[in-house]
DNA sequence: ACTCACGGGACAGCCCGTTCTT
DNA sequence: AAGAACGGGCTGTCCCGTGAGT
């Protein structure tokens, strides 16, 4: 790799805990600088605005999280197996990058006033929501999932109770939200699985 | 009121709004001049820092809601019908602050860095978590849900869900990940209900 | 004594400290407040502005380290053994409003930029060498020191080597510098005295 | 001299008149902007707090009166000879900064509550007395002054009757007491010399 | 490709002083 | 006589961004 797309990958995977944890506001270029050991001119060579180095790094974090998550997911396994692991990974994992869920902290730090960052919020989250669809689907196609169940709606149901029970494990410092939205999800999938797959 | 917690009260009002939206690190002192129309020798004879204004926003921003919530469902029905109006309600009603869930944007806020802030969030999930694990109990003992039900499951189960599904709404600017929820709910409510209740 | 006078003059001994150690604009009228326990409206009830509270506070510390100085030599006393003893306690004796001698603390404070403060410490210091020049005065018709010395001259050695000294010893924090100044004193004195005295 | 040292020794030379002038608290970093004729970005770059400037503007101070005032006194001439035109210089020199001595200045801004710029008085004053007695011990073995003599003493003598003289002649805006001061000095020096030496 | 040097503005918080009320 | 409430300005510090120099 040449040497400026280095630096500037290192800087992504140093700024991305600093802007997930304190946010954009609440993480300065210098809190950057420090946490590169680069000047400020080093860092504007790259990256033209706060805002942009902003919107890279969440592009850097969101992808990282969704690539380890997918990771977990063994390849060649039915679509429901796959689910449940995913899931079972989101329970037991750390974060991707320290401070938590990027795609959570970027919508609450976006949702008034930076509409950029939200356009990427939106969009990633627009394309998780597709990935579980898709999963779903597979479930049906492969018989497993009953036909006439709202895809839309099962997904938004993953997505949502894992991200609500994450929010509160981290207020908590305890696992067990997860671990009971992990359960909820087990007795949502009962009732939508087909019986010869119970 | 004395004319000192009249102004009190009325800074509160219109910070919370300000806090809610832009978080801590985002939300200057000017902004909250500009809100209340007071002067920094006004705003600092009733708050001693940014942080006290803060913690004391969030908590009245924190107590609205609960209360507005409460409001909704009226005294005197059943716990298993309250919960479901409770639910409904927290569909379809806009936020009793501008800026989306105050329990949310203040715990993805204060996680990182800023504890006594985290103090007030975590305080107020907890004693949230514990009004729903009563109205379950409460549930339990008119007969409607099953005795053998972990109600801080379900307490965490409801929370985590509509919590989920309000920040998905947010992004999208879509009352449907909502909806979605709150179906998800009756799913697993299904699930809990005495045979005599459905 | 009248009730507002009692204040005002507790308000003098109270704030004598901060003025002393802090220096005019190291001391705030918030400092003052503390110290007082009273509000803005009490403290400006009895002085129009920080300039006069000041100018009040120096002149109380400047009389009460006199009137301390004074008391240690006691009446009846030829003026040679008067000298002897003030210079003395003013070695030995802590300072009479703390933060050491309020003379030099002024004069250096008030050195450029303000004159109301300055003109006190003329005058103080004015008075001080006067008083000096009268014992010597009275040292010559007493016989004890010759009656070609200049006054003017004596009494400043006897301040200036004092003084001086006195900031040493705050700086080193040991009273070395004070008993060095007294040897010195004894020293020059030894000079000017007449045989007879000896 | 690379372009940043250049700029901060300016800053230095600068500043330092307003500190010794006013003193820490009565001299703000704006009055510093005005007077550099930078602006905040631009001192900051320099020096990280307005405490660390007020050291280093100070060290500044005192180095250069001292090596003024080195310089008043001509190598190669003998110690007794050396003390004396140093007492000379010191009694009809202008201040090496405007505003009196940096020393005694710092010393009284700093008695109560900085201890950092305390501690570089306190350096400064002993590393002044041990010059001071390094002359007097030369002036012993050069046979000029008695070896029974405490040069401690002597030192503190130097040093407390100028200093002394110097804050009153600063209040009364006369040099009649450096004159009395140097008189004084003289009369204990007289006593201190050998026979040989008068 | 990066550092050094700097500008200019914003920020939280403190300051002195006034007015209204009790 | 004194406290409560407030104004408006200033202070030290941090901020983002630019441009010269290497």
């Amino acid at each position: 790799m040449a040497k400026g797309l280095e630096t500037r990958q290192s800087i992504l995977e140093r700024a991305a805990p600093l802007f997930n944890q304190r946010g954009f506001a609440g993480c300065s270029m210098g809190d950057v600088m420090e946490a590169t050991g680069l000047e400020k001119g080093g860092l504007y060579r790259h990256f033209e605005s706060k805002e942009e180095l902003a919107i890279e790094v969440l592009r850097y974090s969101l992808e990282r999280a969704t690539r380890i998550r997918l990771e977990a997911v063994p390849e060649g396994t039915r679509a429901i197996e796959a689910i449940s692991r995913y899931i079972e990974h989101f329970v037991v994992a750390p974060s991707a990058v320290p401070g938590g869920c990027p795609l959570m902290n970027a919508a609450i730090d976006s949702d008034d006033g930076n509409p950029a960052l939200r356009a990427v919020v939106r969009k990633h989250l627009c394309s998780w929501k597709k990935r579980m669809r898709s999963l779903v689907e597979r479930a049906q196609t492969e018989g497993d999932v009953k036909t006439d169940v709202d895809v839309e709606w099962l997904a938004d149901t993953i997505i949502a109770t894992l991200e609500g029970a994450l929010m509160m494990s981290r207020v908590e410092r305890t696992r067990q939200p997860l671990r009971h939205a992990q359960r909820s999800l087990e007795v949502v999938f009962a009732s939508v699985k087909t019986e010869r797959s119970r």
